[in-house]
DNA sequence: CTGTTAGCGCGTTCAC
DNA sequence: GTGAACGCGCTAACAG
């Protein structure tokens, strides 16, 4: 409510009072420093709960230089990877008594909002957490920040960060399909914004050659969809191979690869429309372990993700006390391959190749 | 002061140098105020870009008073509407120049977080958007916050809010229900959480209610679960009812309203390990309309979810700006109800009442 | 139209 | 162990 007026809003002035002792015993007190008597800062502590007294942020901010409050960029929020992140990036955050600003990047925001929120996030708070920064978009206004930046699923030369190893994931999923005996291996995942520079599905998709490769199977373009990361990118890729093989399994994939669960959930959808029973005809993978994959019995490369945003928030929060450049550290985690119902041996099929 | 000590960092006075002119026309003609010759205004934005001079949002609070931030309250925010809410939110709240806070409240925080949250956000933001606030935790604390509050999804007296009516959710699912010609039909979604306060499931437990008796259906406590709002809820809210029934269908339910399409889901991972056919057996219906649902074929009852975030986030910085007490407005927003595969009537079965 | 003066509410030197 | 003065960077109220 708009002040009508009274309850005149408490500072430290008025709990000094109370306390009957001077402003700066208070901060001392309230801050836990040392040379102050145990009794004063009782005596402190009382009053300042007493009139319900919390330090000015701002007044704090400017004198102290540090806003106690850290940025998260990300590109979404209501995609699951990314709010899952933030969730445990928030856990210790705020843990450690730091606020958490959010900002849009990408998506939301357009491609030149990276360079606008590099500004205003300088004074703003003492950290940021870029998840998925776009590599192409801010190669130096980011390093310009002049604050800690620790990145989550993308990694920025010279900056530290958090993430798995995404060719290991596009080579740990192809390989479970060649495991089960798969040759004919599609690839769903290539990303129409690559402008925006994530690195994400063209690593997976290195990591798909890769196993490919290895294995002395030729790489078919005809079973590689460009799909980004939506739920209905995985229906439509799927139903524009299934058309283009006239709607016959035979030039079907016997496996695809999808570049996140939510990709291979809209494969699935697409699937049972088609009538393209799954494992049967198509084994599907997807990766994340996305929170409702289970429900899809859907196989997926799992990797930590809350686990990931906790991480990065640790480091962040570091190299904000350090206050020092502190040597970039990357933390790898691993991946692992979570076997479900989507994936099976092919079937010996006389139509297909 | 704590500056590592290299490229000073450039304030209002280096613009003013720059520009030949003194900090306070900088001040003017950088947030547009009337009073500013053209030729002064371009020189004085032509300095700032080329410093990339941007206002430290603490010196501007400490004097204005306003802090160009709102905090957004939420339970969590991984879970699907929370996080689509707040991305509703965002959209405006960045267009409009503000920033956002995020504050965990009820699970993450604990039930205490509650009232510390509420006075460190009194001198952070300029006004607060409460998620599903729980009434039963901070009946004065969100009060004395004394800057403008708006909530999404739960009402708090003398406070504008934006919500569906859920009492009309739960009334327009289970009578979708009945019109089919169900007469057993059970619900999903009595929270185990009661203490936060949350009304959403009573309302809609209470919608379905009103339904029963409007159609003369008696109630039976064997056909209501308690579940919360997580997916796993869902499953074991209805293997338990399954295993009271003796694993028969018998006693079952024939159709059942889930209080989130989350929950659904989760019914319908039950139903079809249990050897439960939907719709045949078992009619199932949620709510939400989330991102999701309808790769389940989920007949559910939609809600305008981000749509609720931007148009409380317009209310709640039309206040800010007011700033006055501003009469309390209660937008409510029309559930729909979404048919799709999950209902259908039901079977004419000789074992079944 | 523009410059000058005076704080905003704290944290921080110093003296005491 | 405690208090008094000063300044953080900016905006607001005046003066010119």
């Amino acid at each position: 409510m708009a002040d009508s007026g009274f309850a005149p809003m408490i500072g430290i002035v008025e709990v000094a009072a109370l306390a009957g002792v001077s402003p700066a015993t208070v901060s001392r007190a309230l801050r836990g420093l040392p040379g102050v008597s145990v009794t004063t800062r009782e005596n402190v502590e009382q009053a300042a709960a007493k009139l319900g007294y919390v330090a000015s942020p701002s007044a704090a901010a400017l004198t102290t230089g540090r806003t106690s409050a850290i940025g998260v960029m990300a590109p979404w929020i209501s995609r699951w990877f990314f709010s899952a992140v933030i969730e445990g990036a928030q856990d210790v955050v705020g843990e450690r008594g730091y606020d958490t600003l959010l900002y849009p990047l990408g998506a939301n925001a357009g491609a030149k909002a990276a360079r606008v929120d590099t500004r205003a996030l300088h004074k703003r708070v003492d950290g940021v957490l870029g998840l998925n920064v776009p590599l192409g978009l801010q190669p130096a206004s980011l390093r310009n920040l002049r604050i800690p930046l620790v990145t989550v699923g993308s990694i920025i030369p010279g900056v530290s960060g958090v993430l798995v190893d995404d060719v290991e994931v596009g080579y740990a999923a192809t390989s479970h399909l060649i495991g089960l005996g798969h040759r004919r291996i599609g690839f769903l995942g290539q990303d129409p914004d690559n402008m925006y520079g994530f690195t994400v599905a063209a690593d997976r998709e290195r990591g798909y050659q890769k196993a490919l490769a290895e294995n002395n199977i030729p790489l078919d373009p005809a079973l590689i969809g460009v799909t980004g990361f939506p739920v209905e990118a995985g229906t439509a890729a799927l139903e524009k191979m299934w058309i283009e093989c006239g709607r016959e399994l035979r030039c079907m994939p016997t496996a695809v690869f999808a570049v996140s669960d939510e990709v291979a959930m809209g494969v699935l959808y697409a699937a049972r429309r088609l009538g393209i029973r799954v494992p049967e005809d198509l084994s599907v993978i997807g990766v994340d372990n996305h929170d409702m994959a289970y429900l899809f019995e859907l196989t997926t490369i799992g990797q930590p993700v809350r686990d990931q945003g906790r991480i990065a928030a640790r480091m962040l929060l570091d190299q904000v006390r350090l206050h020092e450049p502190a040597a970039p550290e990357v933390v790898r985690m691993s991946p692992g391959l979570i076997t479900r119902r989507t994936t099976a041996p092919p079937r010996r099929d006389p139509d297909r190749p």
